[in-house]
DNA sequence: TAACATCATTGCCAAAAAGACAAAGGTGAT
DNA sequence: ATCACCTTTGTCTTTTTGGCAATGATGTTA
């Protein structure tokens, strides 16, 4: 039986000090509230109200146990309205895995202002390239240099994620400017190896994609490093435009441009996406978080 | 919908990290499991348990509710033993109400015997000749010298309230031992005043019932003010043998003895009886008090 | 003192909730 | 890639609760 509910007519009878009244606070017919009552005595083995056909008042046990079941009806209260908060407000922890590259070039100055904006949401942020799905493990928001989305989970595509090549000032005037992506294999090359495989330099000369990868000066997926690398004139280098930025901006590097297409991969489906669960329920940590990044991202990590 | 027995599924599964492995603790087919947990999120609004169809962890919130729901479990068990606590062992504040000659002549000495053998007990004894019922008043269990009992109350006949006639040794020194009722008619009388009327002096003479009280010196209802007058050589006094035996033992009253019957009421019904509640039997303190009250009064106040 | 009105209870039926069983769909492991 | 196990869902049955009317009783009032 509903003992919650029997124990809600009871302090209803209790502090009406009649059926019919409490059956009116209850909304019920008073045959119910007698019978739900009867019942909880029964199950207690107690007499819990002392019944006179004109009045109603409560035994020793009866209001022991009506004390007893306010108290438990306002832990049940609570209990339900955290919950509830808990899906109104932004607020616990929130798990986001990012490869290491955008974390570190993108994300990670973003979630500052994020932290900011909601202080009752703890971020927790890993930084890791394994591939990893929201859902199987323990991670409310999952960043991805990828392809399409796996079923069961949301994909957001942040960003395309459009490899250009670069090099530093340095290097280009001690090996020449590559006019052409033909000449390519005769340069040195700094290769970055994404989790799902590395990303040889790939270009559509006469109507035919080619491989015009030059010769690796070093592999890694470590991005700094690569970059570093390049600055010191090592060789030339392939990566997504958003992980340059900087380094374009200051000088450093600079981006070489040619006639033919160049890419890493042939895939259009190959962006940065975002990963969530789809939830049955929106939790408004992840769904302020989702949002937030999308917009921030977009606005300011756009390719022109 | 029952919302306990949701929480209780829930932990279960939360504990077991299964909803089969939970059903079977509960006894329940997996669909029940599913369903009750189901409906408390759809209710909660909050996804609370994270599902694969090979494992089962619960979410952030789910974590929270379950802490909850498990203090609030545990405080049900508490308040519904204290409910079987309170039947299981002499507990409480034990209401009496007695009329007045009985409490001092013979309850209260008991009770502070009661009280001793079971110290969990505070008893309240009100001493009153007000008629008054249990069960519509606030008092577990009543004495009263009268008729038979009311429906719906239970009564144990405790003692016969057989009215003796009594006097002091001086008064009959002085105004002569009567022989026959018929002589009572010209002594002089103390008359206990009950609460259902006068007690006349009635004697059955030559087979007809007469009214041979004396004169009135006193009529009360303070059996010990008439006790000390009769004591003080005031007049004759017929009180319930009971209320007696301390005066007749020490010899500062001797009692009249008439080969005609000397009543003061010729309904047989006539008795002390104890009364209570039937359904408040099975409380214990009130069962404890009854079942002594019973004993003892009749142990040490039966008419030889 | 007698009639009345109110209130709790109970019987009977309808509605709703929970359980039981089987089948389907999916995921992790072998 | 197949298999096995687990969760979910659909359908039906059982149990619980609500609703309504009637009954019985009690306190009040005329």
């Amino acid at each position: 039986m509903d003992q919650l509910r029997a124990m809600r007519y009871l302090l209803a009878v209790a502090k009406t000090g009649s059926f019919t009244e409490a059956a009116l606070q209850c909304d019920v017919p008073p045959s119910s509230v007698s019978r739900r009552v009867s019942e909880l005595e029964r199950q207690l083995g107690a007499q819990l109200v002392q019944r006179t056909t004109r009045t109603v008042s409560l035994t020793e046990v009866g209001a022991q146990y009506c004390r007893d079941a306010e108290k438990l009806l306002l832990l049940l209260a609570k209990a339900d309205d955290a919950v509830r908060d808990y899906q109104a407000a932004p607020q616990g922890v929130l798990k986001i895995n990012t490869m290491v590259g955008f974390g570190e070039r993108v994300l990670l100055p973003l979630l500052d202002r994020y932290a900011e904006q909601y202080p009752r949401v703890t971020l927790d942020v890993t930084l890791s390239d394994a591939l990893s799905k929201p859902g199987s493990e323990d991670v409310d928001i999952a960043i991805r240099g990828g392809f399409a989305p796996d079923e069961r989970v949301m994909a957001v595509r942040l960003l395309d994620n459009d490899f250009i090549a670069v090099a530093a000032p340095a290097y280009l005037r001690k090996h020449g400017t590559p006019l052409s992506t033909r000449e390519l294999v005769n340069h040195t090359g700094l290769f970055f190896k994404t989790p799902i495989g590395p990303t040889p330099w790939l270009s559509e000369i006469d109507g035919h994609w080619q491989n015009v990868s030059g010769k690796a000066h070093t592999v890694s997926n470590n991005g700094r490093w690569l970059v570093q690398q390049a600055i010191a004139g090592k060789g030339i280098l392939m990566m997504p435009h958003w992980a340059l930025r900087d380094d374009l901006n200051s000088g450093e590097l600079e981006q070489l441009n040619f006639a033919q297409p160049l890419v890493v991969t042939q895939n259009p489906e190959f962006a940065v996406y975002l990963l969530y669960q789809k939830p049955r329920y929106r939790i408004p940590k992840v769904k302020t978080a989702v949002d937030f990044i999308r917009n921030e991202v977009q606005l300011r990590f756009a390719k022109p």
